[in-house]
DNA sequence: TTTCTAATTAGATTACTGTCTAAATATAAT
DNA sequence: ATTATATTTAGACAGTAATCTAATTAGAAA
């Protein structure tokens, strides 16, 4: 289950931050370390492990990097979510 | 945001098979260790982690202590999940 | 080419996590 | 009371992860 870095990287409470403001599109290295207090090497770190858990996507544009939420990923853990709660009878189940 | 705990607690991959097996009903703690190739001290570890993070209950029957998938946490994460991926266009975003 | 800006990589440090063995607690059975 | 069973708690250790400063790469502008 490759998945396991999803969850690993929404581990950290930064990660999950700079998840929701991608919500609204795409932003800069930069501008998303602004948000932050906290150095942009650091910032660069968890850019790294959410590219890597597949949960952004990254472009080139100049000197500016670009980041991107990722959505399939999310949707991914959403349905493992759901197949946790739903009932019994979905998975495998023909119906009737 | 108490939710984190939840976060950290799945970022285990024997964490989320306990839930896994979880999902068909409740197990006692001997039942559930006995499924992995982990000593029970580990295993209990686990336990009080999902415990803490209020994604199992716990009740003490004799001598066991049966666990239970706690649905209503799992729900959370899945409304945080769709949040991170519904459209932008839901409330006020203006485009850009 | 030199310089400036944007971002990353390297290396160190500190803190946290998963796992183990040994010991303790709680309940039940003899 | 003693013994047996189920589970947890305590303490130690190794591996991992988050953060920092300093150095480096990549591109743009001069």
């Amino acid at each position: 289950m490759s998945s396991n870095e999803a969850f690993k990287a929404l581990a950290d409470p930064t990660r999950r931050e700079i998840l929701a403001l991608l919500r609204r599109g795409e932003m800069t290295a930069g501008a998303l370390a602004e948000k932050f207090d906290m150095t942009k090497p650091s910032m660069s770190h968890h850019f790294t492990v959410l590219k890597e858990a597949d949960l952004v996507t990254s472009r080139r544009e100049g000197q500016q990097i670009w980041y991107a939420l990722n959505t399939t990923v999310v949707q991914d853990l959403m349905a493992w979510a759901m197949d946790l709660i739903g009932d019994g009878n979905k998975k495998g189940a023909k119906k009737r």
